[in-house]
DNA sequence: CTTTTCTGTAGCGAGCCGATACTAATGCGG
DNA sequence: CCGCATTAGTATCGGCTCGCTACAGAAAAG
């Protein structure tokens, strides 16, 4: 029975389809496109090394020069700000503009998702998720792209009080809301398959 | 916890994401695009009820006039054939053409998949497909679109012999090989979750 | 025999997307 | 301190996607 795991895959990729279109349908009223929404989501969740053009096109699994597109055009919108990285002069810092936190919070992209999910048990659902993160992983790893994640699973993150943590791979000190942000220096802890 | 269904979102969406631009390497070599190997895809392995344009619609989630530019491509590329039914002659009938068929065979676009879920258990596989395979059902039904099946669960499927099947909605007597194909008029078992 | 509904197609326009070529900043070796 | 490779991002081009509107023909409904 091999062939169960390309079930699942038509099933990934449907749903993705569908996923997809609902997000055109929402931001249809904005007049966005679908691929406009999940960057300002990504911006949205990314923490501070993983708020650059870079990161969202290994996120999206576009290349540079189609995301330097989009941002250009959200940028135009005015619903992102792109300003300049005080030490490295040739990075881009992305984040939402106060126009682009009202519009992701009024348009619920994940409306649709939510009843459809709704009659499925959690534990089905944490079972779902671990089964395609480790796939996501896998995936990633073969391709050599970046492994996203956040500080709650990361090999570099340590703990140093209640409510302070600090990366170890960058040395820096990280607030408990920024350790749920999402993170492209991301590192699996070994024995954590989660 | 609510916000789990959430995470299972994301990662339908990074995964379907990161498919499709396997999607696009893959078809890359023939300059074929993502959504055209879909409809190869797709055109491969649906029965005689859904091998028109409109189920291709639903299933992609797209608009017909879309989807008749990419049937067009196709046609002119001599990957598939389109002709008219004998009885409606409105609806135009999809099948693969030899080189068509070849091409899919040639291009192995789940390959990365197959690998990503090299060291998944068939158990977790299974339990992830069930849950997918009932939000897309749920997400369809909400949309009134079309929800997708073949005849093993089925209500409309009778077994009239030990390989003869037959569609109680359509009339026809079915091959055991054209009940495992994919089907635009399915209609869930009541009590069948699977 | 209309009228409506259901097929599919045609053409338009905004935008996606990869590829290529480019600028500018950093970093490394000497 | 000076080349030279590397990296982050932008600019431009061409082909294609995709929704939209309009349209034609066949079938169904009255």
């Amino acid at each position: 029975m091999d062939k169960n795991p390309l079930v699942l895959l038509e099933l990934v990729e449907r749903l993705g389809n569908l996923m997809r279109t609902e997000l055109r349908k929402a931001g249809a009223d904005e007049s966005l496109q679908a691929v406009q929404l999940q960057a300002l989501v990504y911006i949205a969740k990314a923490n501070r090394y993983s708020n650059t053009p870079q990161a969202l096109a290994d996120y999206l699994g576009l290349t540079k020069g189609t995301v330097s597109q989009t941002l250009l055009l959200l940028d135009r919108r005015g619903l992102i700000e792109r300003f300049e990285d005080d030490i490295d002069r040739r990075v881009v810092r992305l984040r939402l503009s106060s126009a682009g936190e009202e519009l992701l919070a009024e348009s619920q992209p994940a409306l649709a998702w939510q009843n459809a999910t709704r009659n499925i048990s959690p534990n089905r659902i944490r079972n779902a998720t671990s089964a395609l993160r480790e796939a996501l992983a896998t995936l990633q790893e073969d391709n050599e792209g970046t492994v996203f994640g956040n500080c709650g699973s990361c090999s570099w993150c340590q703990k140093l009080s209640q409510r302070i943590y600090r990366c170890g791979r960058m040395g820096d000190r990280l607030s408990g809301p920024e350790t749920r942000k999402i993170c492209r220096i991301y590192q699996a802890k070994v024995d954590e398959v989660v």
